[in-house]
DNA sequence: TATTGTTATACTCTATAACTATA
DNA sequence: TATAGTTATAGAGTATAACAATA
């Protein structure tokens, strides 16, 4: 979430004129906003003659992890101050929610849920922790293992927390119908699920 | 990045039960796969009764921002394994494309294009340009600015490495059929552009 | 005065190896 | 032997402040 000086984007406004057939499922509008004037995407194009003021990042635009990227880090930018009053960064909250949603949950299955290693969940659950936010019970049948919980603390501030978040998603995703966005989670998860 | 030691993923695939309705464009099929035993998705779901196999991650599922990330973490993931034998990392190959297709683009063009800050380009640039992959020429109108061209070597390598990213990004998109492709890349330009 | 490029530096995030205790 | 949790630590990534040269 790099926080720029003042950078004015030079970035241009694609006029996603995107279209789609296929079988059983009828889908959302891309293209809201009547269509205008459609420059030709260049699918291999030849240099800019001399980048003197745009830039053009085309071939950039078609790749999914530039694009996918792009959009987490903008929205994570707006994560970071609304949630910043609640003492909670991106991987905080997702902890905090699925050990809400899922009490008793070990560190381990936190891990493999969330993509996250091992060594650095240790110093997330202490945090959390100490913060009374949590608490720690011996898991019912593996003895090695912690069952984490929310404290009614930590419910408290997280029904709190994942009320601001989907607030400001809504706001940062408001150029897309809830059709759009919609269509836009199915196919995230169809990448990395 | 995490590479996991080798965990069993417990993440389970949603029936991805996706319409949407809209106005003057036709969209592409969701829902490839005979619509299975779709489970209710919890819109504020009460907690599993306890967390002793799976776990439920419905809620996070319906932000962008976590999906977003997943996903663009899980291409660059494969990225990076693919473009190492290129010494390219996903910024070095987002500056190396856009310099080769924006000759004489400057520094502060690539920051602002990139959101990048101007302070972690430094040691990129003249990392590319001891390859001798890139050449620093003054700038015809501004003498402080400094133009950023590809060397032959530098094009030819790009050439490759634009190659290999593509194919590796079709892969990762398997699931997906062109026209979601395509509709997951405009939708999620709207978020960020 | 404002901007480009740069240095130095701090902070955060992510990754690896190795240990312990339980199974 | 394998797994859950932990420790220590290295490395990459990202951030801010301040400076020189040019506009």
């Amino acid at each position: 979430m790099p926080r720029q000086p003042a950078p004015p984007r030079p970035l241009k406004t694609p006029g996603s004129e995107v279209t789609a057939s296929g079988a059983s499922v009828q889908q959302a509008p891309l293209d809201p906003q009547p269509a205008k004037a459609r420059r030709a995407r260049a699918p291999r194009a030849k240099p800019n003659a001399l980048a003197l003021d745009t830039v053009d990042s085309s071939y950039l635009q078609t790749l999914m992890g530039y694009n996918a990227r792009r959009a987490a880090l903008s929205i994570i930018e707006l994560f970071l101050e609304r949630l910043a009053p609640y003492g909670l960064k991106p991987v905080d909250f997702s902890v905090m929610s699925t050990i809400g949603h899922n009490p008793g949950v070990t560190s381990r299955q936190l891990c493999a849920t969330l993509n996250l290693l091992p060594p650095n969940l240790v110093g997330l659950i202490q945090s959390l922790e100490s913060r009374g936010l949590i608490e720690r019970k011996p898991h019912p049948h593996d003895g090695r293992a912690v069952g984490l919980h929310a404290t009614p603390k930590g419910q408290a501030l997280m029904v709190q927390a994942e009320r601001t978040a989907t607030e400001l998603e809504i706001e940062k995703t408001a150029k897309l119908t809830p059709a759009q966005r919609k269509t836009l989670l199915a196919l995230l998860q169809k990448i990395y699920l």
